[in-house]
DNA sequence: TTAATATTTAATCAAATGATTAAAATATTT
DNA sequence: AAATATTTTAATCATTTGATTAAATATTAA
């Protein structure tokens, strides 16, 4: 019964159970863990876990807060930034999510397949954040392609960074390709990604 | 006790419990879904879920084997075909991709989510299917840009049509996208995609 | 040290959930 | 219409699972 008080909690245990809590989630989805599975992972009592966090519930929503976060906390200001170009953009971006998909690959897959579970739960998280449509970046593409939407070429380049991470579990087994290839690959999209995008840009 | 024999079945119930389980699980998985969700949603009692087909287990078997079957049946030959051109191939494959996962907008992150959940379970089911590496399509890409991976082409693809699908629980959220809009924007890319895959073959 | 506080554990609870059973209702066959 | 087979239901089981509790152990403060 110390919980309750000015608790000055033990660093050590409490986080080795949320990076237990990091890993189970993002791998299994919230539906699929078992409480249990996370103090196993975390070489801890089953008590524990509601000792910090109180709930299950609790515990998941301070880890996908997290991922969101790492998902979405950088093109905010990427695309708001209006001194710099498309491609500065485009090329900074797919840069940078590439270096942290290579670190975290099943982020999208987890995040995407929990809003799918509780659309309503994530409307006010996210709703806030970032406005795209009002972004720096939308206007520079409305501008260089009056004919055609924005949003089209908003799909095409996280389609390119983020769609090789989610199904690369199906592409790995029906094109038997290796860890390594596939991390290069990644890699090698970096620059990639820029010229591509560009020239679809241009495209007719 | 009547199940174990001969059995014909009532059609009519059995595929009310089927439709029921298609609609519960792939809008929730497998985990988030319980054998009395579909019971209701199939206005049925819940004995009759496992008397018809032994467990939420193999239920559940029946119906990704199904949607996978949709998600990747018609690749395969499209791939394989030797007398269509890469131009011919890419529209006749976003052609037929966005028309069925209009339909089916759920489909791919339900069978990549179950993937992840499984990868063990599903090895055997995908290996012996389609094998793109060996394809036309394939070879076609690797004389076409002989200094770049083909596979780089296989992905941007199935982002370029995939990903639109996938995101868009999210991209609604922070783009306030309708989804009439939404949809308008699909059958665009029919066609676009074509042209944008084109002008990423071409780009430097 | 001793007393207070914080952390950890084993045992257990209550609810949820997949599955079964036996009997009732309905349909089919003879 | 009677007999038989099939389909459906209500009730119940056994297990899993998130959570709690009370006691044990460690840590800190006086």
């Amino acid at each position: 019964m110390a919980k309750v008080k000015g608790a000055k909690p033990d660093l050590s245990t409490e986080e080795k159970i949320k990076e237990a809590a990091r890993k189970v989630f993002t791998q299994k989805g919230y539906a699929a863990t078992r409480t249990r599975d996370i103090a196993e992972e975390a070489g801890i009592n089953l008590a524990l876990l509601n000792y910090y966090f109180r709930s299950k519930e609790k515990l998941f929503e301070i880890v996908i807060l997290e991922k969101m976060q790492i998902l979405l906390g950088k093109i905010g200001p990427a695309i708001m930034d209006d001194r710099t170009s498309i491609e500065q953009k485009v090329e900074q971006i797919a840069e940078h999510y590439i270096n942290t998909l290579l670190a975290n690959p099943d982020i999208p897959l987890f995040v995407l397949g929990e809003i799918r579970n509780n659309p309503d739960k994530f409307a006010n998280m996210i709703r806030t954040k970032t406005k795209i449509v009002d972004s720096a970046f939308f206007k520079q593409l409305a501008e260089r392609r009056p004919d055609m939407d924005p949003l089209h070429f908003i799909f095409n380049m996280l389609g390119l960074i983020i769609f090789p991470f989610i199904g690369k579990p199906l592409l790995q087994l029906i094109t038997g390709i290796k860890p390594e290839r596939a991390a290069t690959l990644m890699n090698e999209r970096k620059t990639l990604i820029k010229t591509w995008f560009l020239a679809m840009l241009e495209a007719n």
